[in-house]
DNA sequence: TTTGAATTTGGGGTTTTCCCTAGGATATAA
DNA sequence: TTATATCCTAGGGAAAACCCCAAATTCAAA
């Protein structure tokens, strides 16, 4: 019997999967939690084999550092993500963050025990639309609607300077913190503005974060 | 005995709100549709007296034409929307088009069937943190992991503004773009770090692609 | 040794961003 | 009508970002 965690903060889902699941004879829902806390909690007790977690939950944020934090903890818990996003770079980072199967919420009965199945033998699982989606962005060569480009390779302190852009720090700040000039600072921020094509900060950023270079 | 179709092209609701309304004595699941079309083609056969309407159906648009629709050419028939979006102007705009309630997908079963009921008798029905929206009041002024907030409510020129941003173009290019000075969009940029609160570009464009706000 | 990439710092300039203030339009409520 | 609020529109000024230039240092590779 493949016990199920069903972690989501949206009661009609949670009954919607319920509803899905009862009818199989070889899976089962050990039990349902509708905060981070409460999943915390339910597998600090006893394992669990397979979580369906919400990526809302009820943030982004937060459905990715759960998803580390239970494939980090508890090896053998796969976690399939459910969620009504269809972003690529929403699935990308979920699955750098240990998801083993993505589904959509539009999904069918079949595939969402399907998916359990496929994660419990330690398999992945996306579904038809899914995989569709992570072809039309990842392609090498292809060009996303953004005009988003393959990763450029970074020097550390370009890197660095990145990161800390992503913090929202400001070249004063940035270099106080790295114990150089502001000049430095700006250096690297214009290469990391020829590295990536864009114009400016504002593109910068939003090219980096779908390039997954920021968290 | 209370007919409600169910309007959701997300199978996982579908499933939950049947599940949900199962117990009832009073109230019976007529028909699911999952597209707007077939929403059409049933109701021009047979009256029912309630649809649960999913606003992205699949997009936000055909939610509102749909319930306009509806309530336009079947007066008996009410319309209770039903989704994840608590965005204020989303809620008022249903409510423009003719939705009697409104409520998000985390509702309860007690509350998903009081809806139902209430808007049956020719009333109203929101459900609490609805209520908290409307009124201005943010429900829960919690914080994520990363300090992301919830969705501002940003105005149509707010959301443009961003919208440019994200593409890369520069203050004096939106300026052209929108017909206004570039202080106009300087001012638009500014409200929007007020609301996301944060201190520049960098951090408002990282915030708003957590928040689904950019592609 | 030479070459090259990466890092650092500086000067000087333009453009953009950001913060303050405030008038005018519009819609709703008292 | 008069408030009250929200949105849109700007101006001035200060800060930051952005772009050109040039030059010294380090460190690894050719």
């Amino acid at each position: 019997m493949i016990k199920v965690l069903i972690a989501d903060d949206h009661n009609v889902f949670v009954e919607g999967i319920e509803s899905l699941i009862s009818g199989s004879a070889d899976i089962e829902v050990a039990d349902r939690c509708y905060t981070v806390e409460a999943v915390e909690a339910r597998l600090s007790l006893s394992p669990v084999d397979v979580v369906l977690l919400d990526v809302s939950f009820p943030h982004v944020e937060d459905g990715l550092r759960l998803c580390e934090l239970i494939t980090q903890q508890y090896e053998a818990c796969k976690v399939v993500a459910l969620t009504m996003h269809d972003d690529a770079s929403l699935i990308k980072r979920m699955v750098k963050k240990g998801a083993s199967g993505y589904l959509l919420k539009n999904t069918t009965k079949v595939e969402l025990l399907q998916a359990i199945r496929s994660v419990h033998q330690n398999e992945r699982y996306f579904n038809a639309s899914i995989t569709h989606i992570l072809l039309n962005e990842s392609p090498r060569g292809r060009k996303t609607a953004t005009g988003a480009d393959q990763k450029p390779n970074l020097t550390p302190r370009e890197s660095e300077v990145l990161s800390l852009m992503a913090q929202g720090l400001t070249t004063q700040q940035m270099a106080t913190r790295m114990f150089v000039s502001a000049k430095a600072v700006e250096f690297h921020r214009s290469s990391l503005l020829v590295k990536f094509r864009v114009p400016n900060t504002a593109l910068l950023i939003k090219t980096a974060m779908e390039l997954q270079l920021i968290d």
